[in-house]
DNA sequence: GTAGGGTTAG
C-alpha cells in the first residue's frame, strides 16, 4: 500500500487500505500510513471520515502528523469547522498545524486575524506560513502584505523562491505592477511560477494586456517551458486586446505542446474566439474538448445565445451544476431573443434550486422581463429581494424607462435614492425617461441635475451624454449646448444628441456645423446622427446636400439605411416636388416599403396637390393599416383642398365605419399648487373640464390680444425706420 | 503531514 501512495496510484492505495482495517489488519498500520492514504483522499470526505474513525478508534490520532493529515483533509473537502474542531482540541500544535488551519480559510480577514492569533502566540512564521498568508492579500490588505514582506525579507525568507512567486502575486493583485515586475527581476532563482505570477499579474490588470503579451514573448525567448497557466494568462490577454491573430498563433502552439483539450485553456480560448467576433470557432473548440466544467458551459452558452436553453439542459444531462454566472447568461440571451415561455421557465427553476438569493440573478431577471415588457413581474422579483443594490434599482429604473413608464420611472428613482447611492447608471435610465416624457415637468429635470451634480457625476460621459439629451428633447437647446461645452470627453452619444437637438429646432446651419467638427474630431457619426442630418436637410430643402449625405452614409460609413431613413428621403424629395424621385426610391426599399415612408410620400402628395399619386399611395397605407388614422385625415384634407367633397365624405365614412378615430393631441403646463409643491396640467383643444375655465379663457383672450398689439407696434415701428432709411 | 501561478459575468 505504502508503495502505491507513493506512486501516486491514491485509488488503489485506498482500496488497500479498506481492505486492511476490513479484514482486521489494524496492526499493520502506523501512522505514516494513515497520513499517506489521508492524502490520497484528495478532499473527499467519504473514506477521510472513515480513516478519522479509525485513527481515533486506534489511537493514532495522538500523532500530530495524522492530526495535521485529517486537518487538511477536511480543509480541502470544504469542511472547515471539522478542521477548526480537531485543532482547538490540540494540545500541542506544531508549525504545520497552524499552516493547515490558515490555508484552510475562505475569507481573507478571518485568515488575517488567524496570523495575529499565531503571532500573539508566539508561534515563528516559517516560509509556508509567509506564502499562506501571502495569498489572502489582495487590495485591501495591501498594507498586511506590505508587513509580511518586510518581515519575510528580516528573516531572508524572501530568497525563497516560493515566498517570492506569492510576494509578486500579491502586488500584482494589489495593482502594483512596478513593484511586482522589480521582485521578479531581481530574483536570483526564478521558476515557471515566477514567470506565470507576472504574467498573470500584468493580464488580470486591465489595460496592461501588451505587457501580458511581451512577457509571454520573453517566455518564450528564453525557452521556458510553458504550462497550461501561461497559456490561459496569455490567450486572455489577446482577447482583451482582440489580437485574434497572435491568439491563433498561441493556440498553435497550445496543440503543438498538448494543452490543446486543457479545461481552462479551451475556456479562455473560447472566450478569445467570442470576443473576436468568431463565435464558430469558439464552438469548435467546446466541441473537442474531454471534460467540460460549469466555466466552460457558461461560456459556450454566453457565447451560442440561440442554442442557449438547449445547451442549458444538455449542460444538466451532463452532470455539471449551474452557478449565478451561468444564469446570468442564460437569462441575457433569453432576453434578448425574448422567450418568454423559457425564460419563465429559467425563472421557475432558479426559485426550485434557491437561486433567487444571489442578487445578480435577480438583477437579469428584472432586466428579462422589463425586455418581455412585464414590469409588474420586474416589480414583484424585485419586491423579493433581500438586498436592493444599486444595480437592482438601475435594472428597474431602466425598465420602466425603456417601456415608456416615465412617470414609474421617476418615482423608482426618488425611492432608489433615498436608499442607495445613485450612480452613472441610475442618472442616465432616469434622465432618458425625462425626456421621452411631455407630462414630466422640466423642474425634475433640473432637479436631477442638481441631485447629480451633489454626486459628483456630472463630468460623467454617460451622465452628462443623457443630461444633454434630456434637455435637447424637452426642448432646451441653451442647457444642452452649454452642458456639451462643459463635458470633458465628447462621445459618439454627445454629438448625435447635440446634434439631434439642433435638427429638432431645425436649426440647420448649427446640425452641419457639429456634423463637420464632429467629422472633424475623427468621431464616428451612426444611424441616428445622419437620421437628424438628413431630417434637417429636408426641412430646409437642401435636397442635394441631403441626397450627398444619404450616399456617403452607405458607402464611407457602410450604414445600412433603416425605414426611418428612407422616410426621411421619401420626405425630403417629395417637400421639394421631386415626387417622381421619391416614388423611385420607395421602389429602392429592400423588402416591403413601411408605414412611415409611404405616410411621408402621402404627405408630399398633400402638400404638392397630387391626387393621382395620393390616391395610390393611400390605397396602400389603408390596406397596410385599417385603423390608423393618418392615412385618411391627410387623403380627406387633399380631396378637400381640390374641392373633392363627396370624397371627402366617403373618407370620414370610412373611417367611423372601421372604427378609426384621430388621436387627440394633448398639451401640458406646470402648475403651482401650493409653496413647492407643483402639478402638471393636461388640457386638449377646446377642453372646458377644468373648474376654472371661464378664467383661463379670458386670460388666453387676453395674452392673446397682448401678442397682438405687440406685434402690431412691432410692425410700426418697422415702418418707420424703412420710411427714415 | 502544511505552501506559490490561471479562466467565465450583470
Amino acid at each position: 500500500m505504502l508503495d502505491c501512495l507513493r506512486k501516486n496510484l491514491p485509488f488503489q492505495a485506498l482500496d488497500i487500505f479498506k481492505r486492511h482495517l476490513q479484514l482486521g489488519f489494524v496492526d499493520n498500520v502506523d501512522h505514516v500510513t494513515v497520513a499517506l492514504a489521508l492524502k490520497a483522499c484528495h478532499g473527499d470526505p467519504k473514506p477521510g471520515c472513515q480513516i478519522h474513525g479509525f485513527a481515533v478508534s486506534s489511537g493514532l490520532v495522538s500523532y500530530i502528523t495524522v492530526s495535521n493529515s485529517l486537518m487538511n483533509m477536511y480543509c480541502k473537502s470544504g469542511k472547515f469547522a471539522k478542521a477548526l474542531c480537531i485543532f482547538e482540541n490540540l494540545s500541542d500544535p506544531d508549525i504545520v498545524s497552524w499552516n493547515t488551519v490558515l490555508s484552510g480559510f475562505q475569507k481573507s480577514e478571518d485568515a488575517l486575524s488567524f496570523a495575529l492569533r499565531m503571532n500573539l502566540n508566539g508561534v515563528v512564521f516559517d516560509p509556508v506560513s509567509y506564502t499562506t498568508i501571502l495569498a489572502f492579500c489582495s487590495d485591501d490588505e495591501f498594507l498586511f502584505g506590505l508587513q509580511l514582506h518586510s518581515l519575510a525579507m528580516k528573516f531572508g525568507f524572501d530568497c525563497e523562491v516560493f515566498v517570492g512567486n506569492a510576494l509578486i502575486s500579491m502586488h500584482s493583485r494589489c495593482r502594483q505592477l512596478v513593484e511586482a515586475q522589480r521582485l521578479f527581476d531581481e530574483m536570483p532563482n526564478r521558476d515557471l511560477v515566477s514567470w506565470n505570477a507576472i504574467l498573470s499579474g500584468y493580464t488580470q490588470e486591465g489595460d496592461h494586456g501588451l505587457e501580458a503579451i511581451f512577457t509571454f514573448i520573453e517566455m518564450v525567448r528564453e525557452g521556458m517551458k510553458l504550462d497550461h497557466v501561461s497559456f490561459t494568462s496569455a490567450v486572455s490577454a489577446c482577447g482583451q486586446v482582440r489580437n485574434l491573430e497572435l491568439g491563433r498563433q498561441m493556440h498553435g502552439l497550445i496543440m503543438k505542446t498538448g494543452y490543446g483539450r486543457h479545461v481552462s485553456v479551451c475556456n479562455v480560448l473560447m472566450s478569445l474566439y467570442s470576443k473576436c467576433e468568431v463565435v464558430e470557432d469558439a464552438k469548435l473548440v467546446f466541441q473537442i474538448m474531454n471534460d467540460r466544467n460549469v466555466v466552460s458551459w457558461t461560456t459556450i452558452i454566453s457565447v451560442n445565445e440561440e442554442d442557449a436553453v438547449s445547451l442549458f439542459n444538455e449542460m444538466r444531462l451532463d452532470g455539471v451544476y449551474p452557478n449565478d454566472v451561468t444564469f446570468i447568461g442564460l437569462i441575457h440571451a433569453i432576453s434578448i431573443q425574448t422567450l418568454v415561455k423559457e425564460g419563465q421557465m429559467i425563472h421557475g427553476f432558479c426559485i426550485r434550486i434557491s437561486f433567487l438569493s444571489e442578487p445578480n440573478v435577480c438583477n437579469s431577471l428584472i432586466t428579462m422581463y422589463a425586455k418581455f415588457e412585464a414590469m409588474e413581474d420586474s416589480l414583484k422579483v424585485f419586491e423579493e429581494l433581500n438586498y436592493r443594490e444599486i444595480i437592482s434599482w438601475n435594472a428597474l429604473i431602466s425598465g420602466y424607462a425603456q417601456n415608456g413608464l416615465s412617470q414609474e420611472a421617476l418615482c423608482t428613482f426618488i425611492s432608489a435614492i433615498m436608499e442607495s447611492k445613485p450612480n452613472e447608471y441610475t442618472f442616465g435610465s432616469v434622465l432618458s425617461a425625462i425626456g421621452a416624457a411631455e407630462d414630466i415637468s422640466l423642474k425634475q429635470g433640473q432637479r436631477c441635475h442638481s441631485y447629480l451634480i451633489k454626486f459628483r457625476l456630472d463630468m460623467d460621459p454617460i451622465v452628462s451624454g443623457a443630461l444633454l439629451d434630456m434637455y435637447a428633447k424637452r426642448g432646451n437647446i441653451c442647457e444642452s449646448q452649454k452642458v456639451f461645452c462643459e463635458m470633458p470627453e465628447r462621445t459618439q452619444f454627445a454629438w448625435t444628441a447635440i446634434i439631434s437637438a439642433y435638427a429638432r429646432h431645425g436649426d440647420y446651419d448649427s446640425v452641419i456645423k457639429f456634423f463637420k467638427e464632429m467629422e472633424r474630431e475623427g468621431v464616428r457619426p451612426d444611424s441616428i446622427t445622419f437620421l437628424s442630418v438628413l431630417t434637417v436637410c429636408g426641412r430646409k430643402g437642401m435636397v442635394d446636400v441631403g441626397r450627398q449625405l444619404f450616399d456617403s452614409m452607405v458607402k464611407e460609413y457602410q450604414i445600412e439605411p433603416s425605414p426611418e431613413h428612407y422616410s426621411c428621403m421619401v420626405d425630403m424629395l417629395g417637400r421639394a416636388g421631386r415626387l417622381e424621385e421619391a416614388e423611385d426610391l420607395v421602389s429602392q426599399i429592400p423588402g416591403q416599403p413601411g408605414l412611415s415612408v409611404l405616410q411621408s410620400l402621402l404627405g408630399a402628395c398633400k402638400i404638392h396637390g397630387n391626387m393621382e399619386m395620393g390616391e395610390r399611395i393611400a390605397d396602400a397605407l389603408m390596406e397596410m393599416e385599417p385603423t390608423e388614422s393618418g392615412s385618411y385625415v391627410l387623403m380627406s384634407n387633399l380631396y378637400a383642398e381640390k374641392g373633392h367633397w363627396e370624397k371627402v365624405a366617403k373618407i370620414r365614412k370610412g373611417m367611423r365605419e372601421r372604427g378609426v378615430k384621430k388621436e387627440i393631441g394633448f398639451s401640458w403646463v406646470d402648475t403651482r399648487v401650493a409653496r413647492g409643491s407643483l402639478c402638471l396640467y393636461k388640457f386638449s383643444s377646446g377642453d372646458m373640464s377644468h373648474p376654472q375655465t371661464e378664467e383661463i379663457f379670458r386670460m388666453a383672450e387676453c395674452i392673446g390680444l397682448e401678442m397682438k398689439f405687440l406685434r402690431e407696434r412691432e410692425r410700426e415701428r418697422e415702418h418707420l425706420q424703412d420710411n427714415l432709411v
